[in-house]
RNA sequence: GUGGAUGUAGCUCAGUUGGUUAGAGUGCUGGAUUGUGGUUCCAGAGGUCGCCGGUUCGAACCCGGUCUUCCACCCCA
């Protein structure tokens, strides 16, 4: 026998019952977007290799799937090229293109492509795969679903809000608790000039980001050894040891960042955010956390994440603000807020607390038994009647045993079972069976319409 | 990219110091029950023990490699 077929390391196959639950997410979220008067768009799986190359940082573009070129892409390549150890930069001359592996990057180079043919502020949502060549774990896939919702060619605080309201929206359509993190990258700056390592902002967030995990004093050694002056840390501390609530946190900050202006604007515009949560309260629980710091090299203003409050498997959703993403390609000053869905986190998580809803609308709720030639005349017209009337039905294709008919409606849970034999066709009527109390009742096809519709 | 586990029937898992025909539960097929599923009883099918190589008279078991999945880093959704 040929070995068993088998899919990518990191890819799945979905099944029926997967599909329904994945489905039920999309749709969720797909509504709540409309909802905010987001416009869907799409963009191809594949990209050119210069549209993604640079933009998640070094690790980023290591995690790139690139596509061979077509034909004998070694033809241009000298003896020596090839041979080249290690490979690295091989793979940018035989690749041209690359996996997309996120929507915000396409998202931008849409936004430049397509200019003119776009209202802004363009609110977008776009709901498609991405490929990342990591290392998979839980939670953690190398093709998965992103959601994500962004607005473009707007300054306004406003759209940050309305981003953390689609949070809540969804979560609570999903019966999720969460917890939306919330910062901002001018604080952090901001932090950063105010002790003195203006340049090392990054080292600083990745450092803070590991607070939690590490403890402060692996912290504070490991920016030592990034390079931070004595001073500096020390000057640090108090901000590493604040605690409290967002109130006492925001109060703390204006003494902390005091001779920072960007520290300070940054500030304000947290402020402002919490002020608007604050005009109508959510559901879930907003807090600002410093510590959340954020991969992604491109944020400029506020930052997003949002973690279940229920299980732990990291963000399922995350975002902020960038006001330069479009630069790259050459359209500047248009600034931009968005964030994405985690499909797959979520289903995990979903799936983990058993919040799925147990059965969809599209299942089906009626299966006609199929007792022969003669039969099946009488039945496909009745058929096509609870058809338009909505009713998912089948009718059973192969005139087989009725134990394996019924079988086959308890195996797929459909709630209802119709028989039409010799004896129904006789007196014009249909036995319906309720597989679920095993009552049996004869109903005339207006009657079995009426009765199937009534009992969702 | 680094380190550590894992892999036996469709699914969940047993498997004695390496010793003949590798087991259970569940699911599947058939029968008890020829117009009635879920319960019960009986019977049956289904596995070159992830793959390749090595050690051995002999390997599911020991060794090496490889792939998969999982876990901790890194990073992230």
């Amino acid at each position: 026998m040929a070995d068993k077929p088998s899919i990518p390391k990191g890819t799945r196959d979905f099944s029926p019952l997967e599909m329904a639950r994945r489905n039920h997410i999309f749709d969720t979220i797909r509504r709540i977007f409309k909802v905010h008067g987001f416009l869907p768009i799409e963009t191809p799986a594949m990209e050119n290799l210069s549209t993604l190359m640079g933009k998640y940082g070094d690790e980023g573009d290591k995690l790139l799937f690139k596509i061979l070129n077509s034909g004998d892409f070694k033809s241009k390549l000298s003896p020596e090229e090839l041979s080249e150890t290690p490979a690295g930069r091989l793979g940018t001359k035989i690749s041209e293109k690359g996996l997309r592996y996120d929507l915000t990057v396409p998202f931008a180079r849409y936004v430049v492509q397509h200019r003119n043919e776009i209202d802004f502020p363009f609110k977008r949502y776009q709901i498609q795969p991405v490929w990342r060549a990591d290392r998979p774990q839980r939670g953690r896939y190398r093709e998965f679903y992103q959601c994500d919702v962004d607005v473009i060619g707007s300054n306004s605080l406003l759209n940050e809000f309305e981003l953390i309201q689609i949070i809540d929206e969804v979560f609570q359509a999903l019966s999720l608790k969460v917890v939306i993190k919330l910062n901002n990258r001018k604080v952090l700056a901001g932090c950063a000039e105010v002790i003195g390592a203006p340049e090392q902002m990054i080292d600083i967030t990745v450092a803070i980001d590991k607070l939690e995990k590490i403890g402060l004093e692996k912290v504070l050694a490991e920016l030592v050894q990034k390079g931070l002056s004595p001073d500096s840390v020390t000057k640090l501390e108090p901000l590493l040891k604040m605690e409290g609530s967002t109130a006492e946190k925001l109060i703390f900050l204006a003494g902390f960042l005091e001779g920072s202006e960007l520290g300070m604007a940054g500030l304000q515009e947290v402020r402002t955010l919490l002020a608007y949560v604050e005009a109508d309260p959510l559901g879930s629980e907003v807090e600002l956390d410093l510590t959340l710091a954020r991969g992604l090299n491109y944020y400029t203003g506020s930052i997003l994440e949002v973690k279940s409050a229920e299980y732990a498997i990291g963000s399922i959703c995350g975002g902020g603000r960038y006001d330069d993403l479009t630069g790259i390609f050459g359209l500047e000053g248009v600034s931009g807020v968005g964030v994405s869905f985690g499909a797959d986190r979520i289903y995990d998580v979903l799936l983990q607390l058993e919040r799925f809803p147990q059965r969809g609308d599209l299942d089906t709720r009626l299966l006609f038994v199929n007792f022969g030639e003669a039969e099946v005349k009488h039945i496909i017209p009745i058929l096509g009647r609870l058809r338009k009337s909505g009713i998912a039905s089948e009718l059973y294709p192969d005139q087989t045993k009725m134990k394996k008919q019924m079988n086959y409606a308890n195996n797929r849970k459909i709630p209802f079972v119709a028989l039409l034999g010799e004896q129904e066709i006789a007196d014009g009527m249909i036995t319906l069976k309720d597989m679920e109390t095993g009552m049996q009742e004869r109903l005339t096809p207006e009657q079995l319409v009426e009765r199937i519709s009534s009992a969702k």
